[in-house]
DNA sequence: TTGCTTGCCGATCAAATGTTCGATTATCAT
DNA sequence: ATGATAATCGAACATTTGATCGGCAAGCAA
C-alpha cells in the first residue's frame, strides 16, 4: 500500500516524460519487477483507487486521480518552499489543462481593455472554443459589425446583449442579429 | 496534406478525451481507413512534421508540435478568419509560450484577491520562475512570516516593499528580511 | 501452531500490435 | 495519352500485449 505510492510516482514521472503510459513489460523494467503479472496486479490495485484506467482496447491510460496535483502549497498557507515542491513533476501540460477540444480551439490575442474588470488585460491571450451555442454569463467572442468583440453574454428581456467588463464601455445590444464566434474557455498571459 | 490536418485534429481530439494515443487499428476506425497500413503511412507523415512520436517500444505518443494551437493574432479586422487560409498559420503551445526555464518553473494556484487589480483573480494559476533576483516592478512570490505572498516588488527609499494590487490590502514592509521565492513570469486561468 | 491475506514470481494463451510488401486508385504535370 | 507521385488497400509477418493460472514467501491475527 505504502509502496504503491512510490510505484505510482514512478509511473507519473514516466508519463510526464513520455506523455504515454508504459506497457506492463516497461513497468516491470521501471519498478524492478521480474514478472508482468506483478505489474498487472499493481495496475489492478491502482485502478481500484482511480489512479489508472484502461482504453477500450485494454491499454493503460491515466485515471481520474492520476493528475491530482501536488500543487506547490497554496500561496496563503505556510510551508517551506523546498518542502512543498521538489521535482518538476507536472503530469499535465498547460495546453492539456486549458484545451479540451483541440480541433475547435484557437488562441486569440486581446486588444483593448473592455474586459479588464473580468481580469482580462490588453494583450492577454484567450483560449476560444469555436461554437455558436453559449450560455448567459459565458464570456464569448462575438462578431459585431464585422469585428470580433470579447464580451460577456447576457440577456435583457428576450434579447441577447453583450456586457463589457469595464464601465467605460457601453453595453452592446445587437437586436437580434448576434453572431457568436466562440466561447472563452481559458486565458493566459506572459510577463516580461 | 490538407487532409492530414483534419486527421491530426481527430487524433488530437481523441488524445484530449482519452489521454492516450489510439492504436493503429483505432486510428483506422477513427478516420475511416480500412487498412492499418494507411494509418501507419499517416503516422509516418505526421512524425516527419513533428506532430507524432514513438515510444521506445513503438507505441504512439504525442510529438513536440502535437499541442500546437492555431493563433488568430490580430483579430480586429476582416469578417471571417476561415478565409485567412493563406498558407502558414501561426501556432503556439501555451507551455512553450509561458515557460522558458522548465527546471526552475513551477505553477502556483492563487488564493485571495490581493492582486485583483493586476488582473490576477482568485484560483488563477501563476507561472513562477524560482530565483532570488527580481527587479522593482516585478510581480514576485515572496515569503513573509513563513507564508507565500504574491505581490509587486517595490522600493521605498532604500528598502524593498511589497505592493498588493488591491487597495483593501496593506503595503508590506519587511524591513530588510525580505525573502523572494520566485518571479511571476506568466499566468493562466480556466473557465467553466 | 494454524489460517488468512498480500505481493511477487514463472509460465501460458489468445488477441492485438506495429511493420512491411506489393497492388490499386486518383491526381496532376508533361 | 504518358508518366510520376501520393494515398490507400489487403495480406502476411514476428512481437508484444494484457489476461490468467498455480505456486511461493512474508506478515499478521487468532
Amino acid at each position: 500500500m505504502g509502496e504503491d505510492t512510490n510505484y505510482l510516482s514512478a509511473l507519473q514521472d514516466y508519463y510526464s516524460a513520455e506523455r504515454a503510459m508504459p506497457s506492463f513489460a516497461k513497468i516491470c523494467q521501471l519498478l524492478g519487477f521480474s514478472s508482468r503479472s506483478s505489474a498487472a496486479a499493481l495496475v489492478a490495485r491502482l485502478k481500484l483507487q482511480g489512479y489508472l484506467d484502461s482504453t477500450e482496447t485494454g491499454r493503460l491510460k491515466p485515471g481520474k486521480r492520476f493528475f491530482e496535483r501536488e500543487l506547490a502549497g497554496d500561496v496563503v498557507k505556510a510551508g517551506m518552499p523546498s518542502a512543498t515542491y521538489d521535482g518538476a513533476r507536472d503530469t499535465i501540460t498547460v495546453d492539456e489543462y486549458l484545451v479540451e477540444k483541440p480541433s475547435k480551439t484557437i488562441m486569440i490575442q486581446v486588444k483593448g481593455d473592455s474586459m479588464i474588470d473580468a481580469g482580462i488585460l490588453p494583450n492577454d491571450m484567450v483560449v476560444v472554443e469555436k461554437r455558436q451555442m453559449a450560455n448567459v454569463g459565458d464570456m464569448v467572442v462575438a462578431i459585431v459589425d464585422g469585428e470580433f468583440t470579447l464580451k460577456t453574454l447576457g440577456r435583457e428581456k428576450d434579447e441577447f446583449v453583450l456586457y463589457p467588463a469595464n464601465p467605460a464601455y457601453p453595453v452592446i445590444r445587437p437586436h437580434g442579429n448576434l453572431e457568436i464566434f466562440g466561447v472563452v474557455v481559458g486565458q493566459f498571459r506572459k510577463y516580461g
